[in-house]
DNA sequence: AGCACGCCGACT
DNA sequence: GTCGGCGTGCTC
């Protein structure tokens, strides 16, 4: 008797067996295949793991499955495998981890069929007098199908303005015609434009890379901003191309702009998919399946790409490997810069690993000789790395958070005509409203967190929960009519920076500021101007973005993550640091960065800025063998969240007893607290962690697989909210 | 996670 | 008398 064993997307970390449906014919059946299957009093869609003999459940209960999906599995093998191991290694339920990996449309049934981009195009005897005067629509239509001789999609129709509907009308004229895209194998001519020159440093690079190309290799290519990684990502992707095979770029949430897309799109004459949040659910099947059928030579994309399946899989790029959106923050927390490394490895293909300052873990695997190490030091062109200095503002008078130096810096470069650049990592007009008379502060219901005071439009806003309502007119303790806002955010800078330098534009770049469509494209359109203008913004400024006249960086809260409870805290900052002040002098102008401190003796803050990154990672590294800390001892967390007071950590305790008890703790793993998490209270849950750690990956994963056990028998475990993250990007 | 079942309080 | 609050249990 032959069982199919499914993968059902639901929180149980099990497989579900079923009796093969009607009519199936086992023999055809692949590992892979999308399986339509009851499931209590439902139906959803499982994946085939297995075929077995046997069956741990009732062979008399068990249900047929309803209907075969597939014939070939959507995920190719080297993915199945892949989704596999990931949903194994963070502990997380396969089914979820398939129903994730796959583009919505599959999981919901829909079928897995490549379809043909169907292209558009102008007759041979068509001409633009045939159609009359006043269809000024049509005109436009069979102008846009005349500049692309080669054809031209329905949705490229569309991005450029045109009426999709008139087709139909100028196809019955004869005067269009529509036709299936042909793929060549090999594009004669891939490119768009001619590489940029490489200096020696980006030559080596390359070198190196090349020689590697056709095996497995991780590359970790540390390079200075503005030293030209993108162009070793262009040049690495044309090898790739030439051989006929395909790039993954995986780019962060950020990062993922039309300037990014823009710029291979200019290079390469190949088809390239860019898999943004703004797709439909059809139009990202679309790009998956040209990936899969090996049609979409170049796949760009955010975290969730990474599952995206290549018929001629080539090379995996991560820019910005250190960001931590490559971490999925909730339910199936899998890292993809993590999960690329196995899968170069299960593909056999090179990875690159980019970033200006990469992960402590990075470091640490290209120092001990894991990955091969690629070094840009210097920046391409003309342009010099920026000058540091800090500003010791204890005892400075401060105007709105500016001391004196700092804006007469600031005018120095505006008036030299220059652009500046403020960062502030806290949005918002003031993080505090704080009654002068009594001393009330408006406090989140939801968060052990301050409500942050907006102007415009005005509210108090949590940032940890998202809950807004309207400013309070008086104290809502005392009824005093002295409620004064404490602290300064973005727009309060802005405010203040508009009164210091009445004659210069000041522009906000926050996540408020930027809400509407085209805000951001207006920004830049006036800031590519070139004239003299302050930039006042979070870290939306510090990414991907080039601007060539800013000359000045002023950095206000650099120490706010100094002293942070994370222990990855001062990596954070210094990578913060970093990219914020690459920002300055990217062109022929030289550029100067001032960070405002009351820690401006702080040795790591010194060591960063005297020495660079590496020194300060070496230096860090050493601090955190000291400590045993990542990457020289694994983590995992296991969360627990209650809406009571306790709750959470006392269910940590309770179970951290028990398995003491039943010795389930395997040699060398140890495991600290429970402890309350750093915002106890965080949208009406009350939050608590254990840490687990050991230097065996093996055993603590083992551990882990024990542990997730236990929780699905445990009735007490019901009853809090609890999930395992492992390698934590936050510890607290 | 969903979804049903079941047992108590407050309504037309 | 019902409607619906959420505690408990189950999913091959």
């Amino acid at each position: 008797m032959s069982i199919l064993r499914l993968a059902v997307p639901s929180p149980l970390r099990r497989l579900f067996d079923y009796l093969p449906s009607e009519g199936c014919n086992i023999d055809e059946l692949k590992p892979g295949v999308r399986v339509r299957a009851p499931f209590g009093n439902r139906d959803l869609i499982g994946i085939l793991i297995e075929i077995t003999e046997t069956s741990e459940f009732d062979l008399n209960k068990l249900k047929p499955a309803k209907e075969i999906l597939d014939t070939e599995p959507p995920l190719p093998q080297h993915l199945f495998k892949i989704t596999r191991w990931a949903a194994n290694y963070y502990q997380h339920p396969e089914g979820d981890a398939f129903q994730q990996s796959l583009p919505v449309l599959l999981r919901k049934g829909h079928p897995c069929e490549y379809q043909h981009e169907i292209l558009w195009r102008k007759t041979a005897s068509a001409s633009l007098d045939q159609i009359k005067a006043n269809a000024s629509r049509q005109r436009e239509l069979l102008n846009l199908l005349i500049e692309h001789p080669n054809g031209i999609s329905e949705d490229a129709i569309r991005a450029e303005g045109g009426q999709t509907q008139n087709l139909k009308t100028l196809e019955a004229k004869g005067l269009a015609e529509s036709f299936h895209r042909e793929h060549p194998a090999h594009h004669v001519d891939m490119l768009h434009e001619a590489p940029l020159s490489l200096n020696k440093e980006q030559h080596e690079c390359l070198k190196k890379i090349n020689a590697n190309i056709n095996k497995f290799s991780v590359f970790l290519l540390e390079g200075v901003t503005g030293s030209g990684k993108t162009e070793v990502y262009l040049q690495t992707i044309e090898k790739t191309l030439t051989e006929g095979k395909q790039a993954l770029v995986l780019v962060p949430e950020i990062g993922l702009t039309p300037q990014t897309i823009s710029r291979f799109k200019k290079r390469f004459n190949v088809p390239i998919v860019a898999l943004h949040s703004n797709l439909t659910d059809r139009q990202r099947l679309d790009a998956w399946l040209q990936a899969r059928e090996g049609v979409a030579k170049i796949i760009i994309g955010t975290r969730s790409a990474i599952f995206t399946p290549m018929a001629n899989p080539g090379v995996v790029i991560i820019d910005e490997e250190h960001d931590t959106s490559f971490k999925q923050q909730d339910g199936f927390r899998y890292s993809a810069r993590d999960i690329a490394v196995y899968r170069a490895k299960e593909e056999q293909i090179p990875i690159i690993l980019g970033s200006a300052t990469p992960s402590l873990e990075s470091m640490h695997n290209a120092i001990n000789g894991r990955f091969y190490w690629l070094k840009l030091t210097q920046r391409a062109g003309n342009s010099t790395p920026p000058k540091f200095q800090l500003l010791d503002i204890r005892q400075q008078n401060l105007y709105e958070g500016l001391s004196e130096p700092l804006t007469g810096s600031i005018k120095k470069h505006l008036e030299a005509g220059n652009q500046v650049l403020v960062f502030l990592n806290r949005r918002g007009y003031s993080p505090t409203l704080t009654c002068h008379d009594c001393g009330w502060i408006a406090d989140c219901e939801r968060c052990d967190a301050h409500m942050t005071l907006h102007r415009s439009p005005p509210r108090l806003h949590c940032h940890h929960c998202d809950h807004q309502q309207s400013i309070p007119a008086t104290c809502p303790s005392c009824n005093s009519h002295q409620l004064k806002p404490v602290g300064a955010g973005t727009e309060r800078t802005e405010q203040a920076l508009q009164q210091l330098f009445p004659d210069f534009p000041v522009i906000r770049v926050d996540r408020d500021s930027t809400q509407k469509k085209n805000a951001m494209h207006e920004i830049m359109h006036q800031v590519n101007t070139g004239k003299p203008c302050l930039l006042v913004g979070t870290q939306m400024l510090a990414k991907g973005h080039h601007f060539p006249k800013v000359t000045l960086v002023a950095i206000l809260n650099a120490d706010s993550g100094l002293f942070s409870s994370d222990f990855r805290g001062m990596e954070r900052t210094a990578q913060l640091i970093l990219q914020v002040a690459g920002r300055a002098g990217r062109s022929d102008q030289p550029g100067e960065v001032l960070m405002q401190t009351y820690h401006a003796d702080h040795p790591t803050l010194l060591t960063l800025i005297e020495n660079g990154y590496s020194a300060f990672a070496q230096e860090e590294l050493h601090n955190r063998r000291i400590a045993t800390l990542p990457p020289y001892t694994h983590y995992a967390l296991l969360r627990a969240e209650a809406p009571h007071q306790g709750r959470a950590e006392s269910f940590l305790g309770a179970l951290r007893q028990q398995l003491e008890d039943d010795l389930l703790l395997p040699e060398h793993v140890h495991w600290i607290g429970p402890f309350p998490s750093n915002m106890e209270k965080r949208a009406g849950m009350h939050r608590a962690q254990l840490m687990i750690y050991g230097q065996n990956r093996k055993s603590l994963h083992h551990l882990l697989s024990n542990l997730c056990w236990y929780l699905e028998q445990n009735k007490e475990a019901r009853k809090v909210r609890w999930s395992i993250d492992v390698d934590p990007a936050d510890t607290f």
